[in-house]
DNA sequence: ACCTGAACACCGTTCAAGT
DNA sequence: ACCTGAACACCGTTCAAGT
């Protein structure tokens, strides 16, 4: 399976002097604003250079393909996104497993949730066409097929520490991105509010060889 | 926000005929070769037609859009995944707690890497052009981050079942579809089968109002 | 040295013409 | 009743011509 292309996100030329500075800015808000205007699927490249008032030619000078385009306001995204959660876990530094739980959960949720309206945009980009429908569907079913399953059940130091911080990150991250692409009503968030810490911290709490397991959140 | 289309997902005809089913059956087999072969930044409707050995034209009455040709295929992964965890929890129906989580992961590992080829080009349907790299970083930066904050750790009945069932189904297919689509490398899978029905366990275990919250997995 | 935009190659989709 | 494929509208990208 191939990919698309080797994907040269380079621009080929550096904004050194301000004009270049402002005609980059003017094209990344345009991006944005065409994306969110007229959606991914009318998205061109005419589009945005002609909402950026410069030519096609002079955008390909800055931005080589369509593709840098989109990676532009992703990247951003994601930087918003490391940022914050930097800054959680500088703030969380010598707090206990519970506090850390809830802290890097409502840091992460604060995050993503912060502009939906882009945030959901965003993600349209990743899509080439409308998963939602189809995975709201899986996971709804998935949702009451374990429903059933857990209704049936009777009763109901790290050693790797690397291992450990590599599922946190799986789990916190996938959740919240799973639940945002397929529907990302409040109801559902409300649960992500509520459960996730928890997720967290019991999965934490167990991995914890110095801990009894048995403390509550 | 728009999204790119209504999508009319449909056929503009039933396939009522043998010859139809044939003719849609080699259009979907086409699809999937020319995915694989190609990649899907070279797979046109032009390029499935004659693989398929039809015209555009005849495309066009069973898959009225490009779309529904990548459609096709998404859905019978999902379908193929429905199927695996339905088995699964009919299987698992009656156990408790530890073995529904490690069943449960053990079940949803091994339909999502059944065909780690095909399961790679179809979420490279779902990315219009290359996150993974971007998505990678990231994932290796919140790893990073998260490691040093758990190193500066000190120590270190379901109420609303319905909950605890949906954060199940989303920390299950968002940790493993986030490791898919970033780096499904055999250490990553390693981990995920490690730490993956531990944290399901501990999650459960906390959640249980019956348990004592201190068994081990 | 930098910008412009017509031109090019290619793609998704349609529909008049065939059988 | 069904299939075909040339034709259409549009898109991403380039590059000769301008300033």
């Amino acid at each position: 399976m191939n990919r698309p292309e080797p994907a040269l996100l380079q621009p080929r030329k550096s904004p050194r002097q301000a004009r270049s500075a402002a005609t980059i800015k003017a094209i990344r808000e345009a991006t944005i604003q065409v994306l969110l205007a007229d959606g991914i699927g009318r998205l061109t490249t005419t589009r945005v250079a002609e909402r950026a008032g410069v030519s096609v030619g002079t955008m390909y000078q800055y931005f080589p393909h369509k593709q840098a385009l989109l990676f532009g306001i992703v990247e951003r995204q994601l930087n918003a996104t490391e940022e914050a959660m930097r800054e959680a876990c500088a703030r969380l530094t010598g707090r206990d497993l519970a506090g850390i739980a809830q802290g890097l959960v409502e840091a992460w949720l604060a995050a993503k949730t912060a502009d939906i309206v882009s945030s959901r945009a965003i993600y349209g980009i990743a899509a080439e066409f409308d998963l939602s429908d189809a995975m709201e569907r899986a996971i709804r079913v998935m949702t009451a097929l374990f429903d059933d399953l857990l209704a049936s059940a009777p009763g109901a130091r790290f050693a790797d520490r690397a291992s450990v911080a590599f599922m946190l990150t799986a789990m916190l991250g996938g959740s919240v991105r799973i639940v945002m692409e397929a529907d990302p009503s409040e109801e559902n968030l409300a649960r992500l509010r509520e459960e996730l810490p928890r997720a967290c911290y019991a999965y934490l709490a167990s991995a914890n060889l110095d801990g009894s397991g048995a403390a509550q959140v």
